[in-house]
DNA sequence: CCAAAAGTGTTCCATCTACACCCATGG
DNA sequence: CCATGGGTGTAGATGGAACACTTTTGG
């Protein structure tokens, strides 16, 4: 068997960035569409390149920076995971190292460099896939049952988004199901702070259910640990004013 | 502000790879002393150098065959997470995509190029941390309360093992103990079947406890439906013959 | 028949589920 | 004072923990 060339491979930083429309009460997600090879005129992830001087997670920060003038700190970042597939980007060898963020506001969006566009894509859940809709665009997610094996496979061909992109998301989104249970950090997207209504609509739309579904009381006693009182109230509308909580570290 | 230096980071594999002895009901992490610059002489965990032509996980697999000889199928390994905080190793900055594999056998060990010596060292659980162990050699493991910021910042010159590999392993065996009550991947090491007895002294180990604390009848009703029957006995001593389960997919 | 280890059953208690009820605010 | 939504309490169902008991093998 012949040696193999080790090559240095381009090491890119790709996030899945969340927020949260609290007007139609949809979970978001930050996509652009590209004005540069590859996949030029092809809507995907943001993405930069690794620096010298920043480990992943700082990129990722900076990533945020550059795209929606937002800093954050690294509590508010979750490493997804690496995707390394030999084919995953046409020309170059490229890797993409991924991260989720939470964005506690939903900033406005100008397109910056790299980009034709830039918009927020509503979760929306349907029987057996989740896809991202903005208005007249929309893109069909990636059905549960499909494994990454599958993906580079099969469904490359059908994918609409940049590279790999789609399953990137869907890991996002498996990753964030995952820890509603015990570490619900998509929270982070409702705000420093929430009132227990909100979170029930966010688990509401993940578990792919409606909100009359999660009895009220129930939530309190199961999930209430998670959270700590932030002691005020704030009257918002009509009925009962309801208590502010947030995330326990 | 200066524009930074994109730079083409080494791209390094590293493995965290688990075997099980059948007759001290150790758990089992493989490492090996260094033969060459950088951390000449220290002990770390297995690393190779990602190719041009093959993803990580598959060069996660050839690492396993290069070191250990035992030729292993993608759904013996998990990604457990990517490191890369600028200065984990000195000179060249290096990435290190890390996974962990599961080995149903414990091979016999030969020290190949790159290395010194190479041992299967226990994992031994103290109150808030798990050592490494074998025979003379023992590496003290990171307290479970240090954090991967504490580590680079704080804890590094402490550290007895090469580069961030004692964060490596820590990381491991947290998601690995994570794990336990929905997936316990584990067990893997005990070979592709096993009785029960086996999978309550592996429990034991990781939730740093003695075997009789865990309930036999318990453990079959809260954890039974993670296992299949294998569907025959094995007569290895007195008493009773032990059925075999598998895990189920 | 006895010891040893595997596997089963039973009771008790904590927690979750469903649902009724009470509380605080706006109009 | 009534409508609207927030917050509390309670009875039944479910699932885990403790522990007694039965089964199957070797000697």
């Amino acid at each position: 068997m012949s040696e193999q060339i080790v090559e240095r491979p381009l090491v890119s930083i790709t996030n899945v960035i969340f927020s949260f429309d609290t007007v139609t009460k949809q979970l978001l997600v930050l996509l652009l569409q590209r004005s540069q090879a590859p996949f030029m005129g092809a809507w995907g992830l943001p993405t930069t390149t690794l620096r010298s001087n920043e480990s992943a997670d700082a990129a990722a920060l900076r990533l945020v920076k550059e795209k929606l003038g937002v800093h954050l700190t690294s509590n508010q970042t979750e490493q997804l995971g690496t995707f390394t597939n030999v084919g995953r980007v046409p020309g170059q060898r490229t890797l993409a190292l991924t991260y989720m963020v939470y964005l506690p506001v939903k900033p406005a969006l100008i397109p910056g460099a790299g980009a034709r566009a830039v918009r927020w894509f509503a979760v929306t859940p349907r029987t057996d896939r989740d896809d991202l809709v903005a208005g007249d665009l929309s893109f069909t997610g990636l059905t549960d049952d499909v494994s990454a094996a599958d993906f580079y496979q099969r469904e490359r061909g059908t994918t609409q988004l940049a590279a790999d992109h789609a399953l990137i998301v869907k890991t996002a989104l498996q990753r964030v199901r995952n820890r509603l249970n015990y570490a619900p950090t998509i929270l982070r997207v409702l705000g420093v702070s929430f009132t227990l209504k909100r979170a029930r609509e966010l688990y509401a739309l993940l578990e792919r259910r409606s909100v009359s579904q999660i009895d009220n009381s129930n939530f309190r006693k199961t999930h209430g640990h998670l959270f700590e009182q932030v002691g005020f109230v704030r009257g918002n509308g009509s009925g009962r004013p309801a208590r502010v909580y947030r995330l326990k570290d």
